[in-house]
DNA sequence: CACGAGACCTGTTCGC
DNA sequence: TGCGAACAGGTCTCGT
C-alpha cells in the first residue's frame, strides 16, 4: 500500500521520535517477516545498536544505525509505529523493539508481504533500483531517452521499481491522468513533449501527495488526506475532473487501472481500451 | 526483452 | 443474514 509519498511521511515522522534511541532487544514474532540474516545472527546484532538516522530510499525505510542499517520494505499492508510505555503486541505485529527510554518500535503487517533485512550496506538491497524521482537524477530527459529505449507500456514501466524508484498504483494512475497519457501507451512512441509532461506530472503528484502526508486508505495512516484529492484512482464512473467523462477502470498487468477515456485517449485503434 | 499468470497473506467489501 | 467471489497501496518467479 504505502507508496513513496507514505513513506517518505513515515520517515519524518518516526526520525524525531527514534534517532539517538538504543536497541536494547527484539522480538521477531513471524519469522518470515526477517528476510536476511538469520534470526539469531538478527537478534544478537541489534542489541545494543544505537539508531543514528533515518532516510528512505525508494519504499524502503533505512534506519542507520552505528554498526549495520535496518531496512523496512512495507509492501501492502505494513506500518511502523513508535509506543511510549507499556506495550502489549497485537494480532498483527510482526517484529517490536525494546528501545531505550522506554519506547516500542512496532512493525505491524496483517497480510505478512513486508520485509526486514539487517545489512552491512544498504546497496547490497538497493543496486537495482532506479533513480529517486524527486532527486536530480530524474530530469525530463533521462526519462524521455529512458522511455524510446524500452517499448513498453507505460504503466507497468512506471510500476517497474528498476525504472523509477517510488512509484506504485495510486499515483502511477493519478500521473498518467495529470499527463493526459494513456496506461497503455507503449513507452517508445511518447513524444519529447509528452515526456517532459509526464515528468512533471510524476513530480507533482508525489510532491503533493507528500504535502498531505500520503494518503490513509482503510484502516492505516491516520492523519494523511491525499485520498481525498485523487484525480482517477478509486473513482470509477465519477465524472472526470478535467472533461467530465465517467473515468473508467481496467485491469493492465493485473493491477486495478483508472483513466479518462476522453483525457488519456485510446492507444490501440484496432481494439481500444476503454 | 516484454508480458501474463501464479504465489505470497489476511481482511474487507461486493453481489446474489 | 449468509456465503463465496473479488479486491486491496507490492514484489518475486516462472513460462511463453
Amino acid at each position: 500500500m504505502p507508496e513513496l509519498p507514505e513513506v517518505e511521511t513515515i520517515v519524518r515522522t518516526l526520525r524525531p521520535a527514534l534517532v539517538g534511541k538504543t536497541i536494547l532487544s527484539t522480538d521477531l514474532r513471524w519469522p518470515r517477516t526477517l528476510a536476511a540474516p538469520s534470526p539469531a545472527v538478527f537478534k544478537k546484532r541489534l542489541k545494543g545498536q544505537q539508531i543514528e538516522s533515518i532516510s528512505r530510499r525508494a519504499k524502503f525505510l533505512d534506519l542507520q544505525l552505528s554498526n549495520s542499517h535496518l531496512l523496512i520494505h512495507l509492501r501492502m499492508s505494513g506500518d511502523v509505529l513508535v509506543v511510549l510505555g507499556g506495550y502489549q503486541p497485537a494480532k498483527h505485529d510482526r517484529l517490536i523493539a525494546q528501545l531505550s527510554e522506554d519506547t516500542s518500535l512496532i512493525f505491524s503487517d496483517p497480510r505478512k508481504f513486508g520485509r526486514v533485512w539487517l545489512v552491512d550496506d544498504p546497496a547490497e538491497i538497493f543496486h537495482d533500483l532506479g533513480p529517486e524521482p524527486l532527486s536530480e537524477a530524474f530530469t525530463a530527459d533521462w526519462l524521455y531517452s529512458s522511455l524510446r529505449i524500452r517499448r513498453r507500456q507505460l504503466k507497468p514501466l512506471l510500476l517497474d521499481q528498476t525504472f523509477l524508484a517510488g512509484l506504485g498504483n495510486i499515483y502511477t494512475d493519478e500521473a498518467l491522468h495529470l499527463a493526459k497519457l494513456h496506461p497503455l501507451l507503449l513507452s517508445d512512441l511518447v513524444t519529447k513533449k509528452q515526456a517532459k509532461g509526464l515528468w512533471q506530472a510524476i513530480r507533482k503528484v508525489l510532491e503533493e501527495g507528500i504535502r498531505r502526508n500520503g494518503a490513509s486508505i482503510d484502516w492505516i495512516y491516520r492523519g494523511g488526506d491525499f485520498q481525498n484529492h485523487f484525480r482517477v484512482y478509486g473513482r470509477t464512473g465519477e465524472p472526470c475532473s478535467v472533461c467530465g467523462t465517467p473515468i473508467v477502470r481496467t485491469t493492465v498487468g493485473q493491477r486495478g487501472t483508472h483513466f479518462c477515456p476522453k483525457c488519456q485517449g485510446c492507444v490501440k485503434p484496432k481494439n481500444p481500451v476503454q
